[in-house]
DNA sequence: TTGTTAGCGTGTCATATGACACATTTTTTT
DNA sequence: AAAAAAATGTGTCATATGACACGCTAACAA
């Protein structure tokens, strides 16, 4: 599966391809289980493979606010932490049961030391997180929240499905319950 | 002054920062003109000097809503356009008089081949305003409208001062009455 | 199975916000 | 310098939203 993922940035050779694989190695994670602890110095990059994570953080009023829900066939950690080894103070449980590739920092660095084919091959996926990155906020500053809705509806249906509303609902920037007014309305029509 | 910009991400031998400076051309910009059109092909980085740049888009309904107001001293693009060589639907044009360096794509690829040590150079440039972006984004998340214009205020004081006030609330995602209040309030206390 | 907890649906109400309208000030143009 | 245009300050008002409260159902644990 991650070797698919990475398929779509460019062919490797078989040999880099299979050194990249073999620095990642697969997990598991029960519903509930905490992946990242508040505080905590974040030291490994996440492929998810199946399930669903909940990352979030606290505003100054003690109000839990979701940054993102990680779904699967994504790369995900907390680049900051990861990048400046500084603590997170930010949280991220598993939704579900979940299955993901875990890369450490290190074997992260020997990849980009291996070779330079490699290193432009990990830059690319870096330069297309950030392109996606910028896109979507943009996105969000042009959308409104019902607006934002329907489009992650449309574009992770699965996702609504099998995610709490309430956690649906912070991901878009609104209450619980507004997203249930917009729900009614939309069935109503 | 791209010359120290660039010495904040790591020293470089001389004769590679000077390849690095020399890919680049300073140009300026009267106030109110366009630096890129709507429905353009963005073909190059641009390092701001001096002055500031209005970027934004519209809504559905026709509403401009400000993406980004590009201050001094930071590098930018509409990466999405640049990197892929698609047309982008937003607009760029400056706000006061402006003095920017340019980096044109061809010359971007190639500073990226010409040594290892320039590619990784530029990676971590890339590598830091992913993860500046990303923090800005969580940032947004969690402050109300009223906590983004005294961050803003704190972090960018000369830009609250040079930009219109619409700018400035479209940009923190409110209204010009709504940002109206609240300085009103905010002078009062 | 039963008890407990977490999540969901819905109503009421105070309030912050956006839309509109218009006066005032500042900036630009002629 | 005068006129025109743009940006800003301010008031009113309808409305969408968040906060709170409460009942219900589904999931989970003892």
């Amino acid at each position: 599966m991650l070797h698919d993922y990475f398929k779509g940035f460019g062919s490797l050779p078989h040999d880099e391809m299979d050194f990249l694989l073999s620095q990642c190695t697969t997990k598991e994670l029960k519903k509930g289980g905490v992946l990242i602890p508040p505080n905590h110095h974040v030291d490994s990059i996440y492929f998810l493979e199946s399930g669903y994570l909940h990352y979030f953080t606290y505003t100054e009023l003690g109000e839990r606010v979701t940054l993102k829900v990680v779904s699967p066939n994504i790369c995900w950690t907390i680049l900051d932490s990861f990048m400046n080894q500084t603590p997170a103070e930010d949280e991220c449980v598993a939704l579900t049961d979940v299955r993901f590739c875990e890369l450490k920092r290190s074997n992260y660095f020997a990849i980009k030391d291996k070779s330079k084919s490699l290193s432009d091959f990990i830059n690319r996926i870096i330069e297309q997180i950030l392109s996606l990155k910028v896109i979507e906020a943009n996105n969000k500053s042009k959308m409104t929240v019902e607006e934002r809705y329907l489009d992650l509806l449309q574009k992770n249906p699965e996702m609504v499905r099998e995610v709490p509303i309430s956690i649906i609902a912070s991901l878009i920037g609104t209450s619980r319950e507004t997203l249930h007014r917009i729900r009614r309305r939309l069935t109503a029509a």
